[in-house]
RNA sequence: GGUCUGUUGGUCAAGUGGUUAAGACGCUGCCCUCUCACGGCAGAAUCAGGGGUUCGACUCCCCUACAGACUGCCA
């Protein structure tokens, strides 16, 4: 059995999709489950959608990602060049392409786009091309003739019209298409690059890839791939296609849906573990109930026959929930400083970060949650008197007002800010007075902060803002109240 | 339109002829509690439909429905 080697090959032509970082980690486990090699080519055939930056996108994603590539453009592993245009500049496709040509595999074509356009027939809107095999007739010297004259021209695959190809997928099993839906595609484009179908078979073959691994879009079009293996006489690799990923309708995930790249995903506030763990149970799933699994955990479990068929939604709910577990399991100094970001965006006065830090870390979800989470530490925002009502704890204004009148005296005296004491003396006050400690403490917590909710105690809230603020706040709130 | 693929709770999913049909997210309720969150406990919710095959089908076959992908000199 010889080595696994399999290989992400992107094209650059933006951010990293997810779909794309999926089918790249499936290939990197595959690989890396059997100390296989994993490689990436970048396939930059398409001068149109190139996009300035992306390669550097490709690489960054990756590196980030930890999905390391051990052969690549930077890295030469004896079968390179690994970028399609430089591949290309050889005349590598061509001497290909040519050698199908003398087989009668493939045959050069002239008609432009008039013509071509002539061939499109309208069924319910939809637009069909079938090519007629129009320049498969010319003869020779008709060739000759055209080439010489410098007639723009492509180089299409002879495919035949009759009946039936069968390709193996290692996920979907055997699948079969007639041939007459495979039509003649191209193979070199009039610009003298080859088409990604073409380019692929090739580099594949060259590169020694023994499994393929690419999303499912590619499924029917697969066994035109048979074809051109068939015609060179070359082995054919594994397939392994993987399930799609679709948006919450159902649809294949678009550029426009948000949460499509992992830099988009990053910019929300996700961590890339979280990303790179959830993606990986897209479509996949463990032999175990485990859910929470590091990349060298994924390439220890990974077995690629138990990929699923079925596309899988991608549930931005789930996906924070998960981000959540991943930020609570966290180190408190890293979070800090992954954090600090945030917690700077809402908080400019002098305050123990670090101890906010601590506060939020078990309570979001994303980094992004964060500033309207603290904000309140800042300063109060208006808020409405009915927030004092509070059923469980018994409280309304009136009782708020009257617990704030008399714990103001013990605030004030207070010297010790610290969040113990505070609740010592608080609970001194709630046990003389036979109250429940809910009923002094929301007042309190609502006054300084103006919330619902906040992700601290009414003493952790004043041992953070310290006591002229706290006195301030109660002040104003008591003022409120008393209106 | 054609071809291909898919269909287990709202979502991710286990399951490969005999199970009370796992688990997770979300949701609901309860407990914990200085609010919220965390944590703990409990609950509601699923085999698309119809035919076969079989002693027995979520599991195998066929049909229907629905969904998606492809149908580019894009990958």
């Amino acid at each position: 059995m010889s080595k696994v080697r399999t290989r992400f090959a992107p094209s650059p032509t933006g951010r990293m999709h997810v779909g794309n970082l999926r089918t790249a980690l499936y290939a990197y486990l595959i690989a890396k489950h059997d100390k296989g090699d994993f490689i990436l080519r970048i396939e930059d055939t398409d001068q149109e959608r190139y996009m300035e930056g992306a390669v550097d996108i490709i690489y960054r994603t990756l590196e980030k990602t930890g999905l390391l590539h051990d052969e690549g453009p930077d890295k030469d592993g004896g079968v390179g060049p690994y970028v399609q245009s430089e591949r290309n500049a050889s005349g590598l496709y061509l001497k290909y392409a040519k050698q199908l040509i003398e087989q009668g595999d493939a045959y050069y074509c002239f008609c432009d786009q008039e013509r071509l356009d002539s061939l499109v027939s309208n069924i319910n809107g939809k637009e069909i091309r079938i090519y007629d095999k129009h320049c498969l007739k010319l003869s020779k010297e008709e060739v000759e003739a055209k080439l010489a004259a410098g007639e723009p021209h492509v180089i299409r695959f002879n495919m035949p019209t009759e009946g039936t190809t069968t390709f193996q997928d290692d996920i979907y099993g055997a699948i079969t298409v007639p041939n007459a839906e495979l039509e003649d595609f191209i193979l070199i484009k009039t610009d003298g690059y080859p088409t990604y179908n073409f380019a692929n078979v090739v580099d594949d073959h060259l590169m020694g890839i023994t499994h393929v691994v690419r999303g499912n879009e590619y499924l029917s079009s697969a066994p035109k791939y048979n074809r051109l293996y068939e015609a060179f006489g070359w082995e054919v690799p594994t397939y392994v296609h993987c399930p799609l990923i679709t948006n919450e309708e159902h649809q294949k995930l678009s550029k426009r849906s948000g949460h499509s790249s992992y830099e988009d995903l990053i910019e929300q506030g996700f961590l890339t573990e979280a990303i790179v763990n959830f993606v990986a149970l897209l479509g996949w799933s463990p032999q175990d109930n485990r859910e929470i699994y590091s990349l060298e955990e994924l390439v220890e479990a990974f077995d690629y026959r138990h990929i699923s068929k079925s596309p899988a939604v991608f549930d931005m709910v789930k996906l924070k929930w998960m981000n959540g577990e991943y930020m609570k399991a966290m180190d408190e100094d890293m979070f800090y400083e992954m954090a600090l970001p945030y917690l700077k965006q809402a908080l400019k006065k002098d305050y123990d970060l670090k101890k906010i830090a601590n506060m939020v870390k078990s309570r979001i979800e994303v980094f992004t949650d964060i500033p309207e989470m603290v904000d309140f530490f800042e300063n109060v925002l208006e808020y409405d008197v009915s927030m004092y009502t509070h059923k469980k704890m018994k409280s309304n204004a009136e009782t708020s007002l009257q617990v704030l009148q008399e714990t103001l005296p013990l605030l004030t005296a207070q010297e010790d800010y610290n969040n113990d004491a505070l609740f010592a003396t608080l609970s001194a006050y709630v046990k003389e007075k036979g109250y429940k400690t809910g009923f002094v403490m929301w007042p309190l917590r609502t006054a300084l902060s103006g919330k619902q909710m906040t992700p601290a105690g009414a003493t952790e809230i004043m041992e953070v803002i310290g006591k002229e603020e706290t006195i301030k706040r109660i002040q104003a709130a008591i003022e409120k109240l008393s209106a």
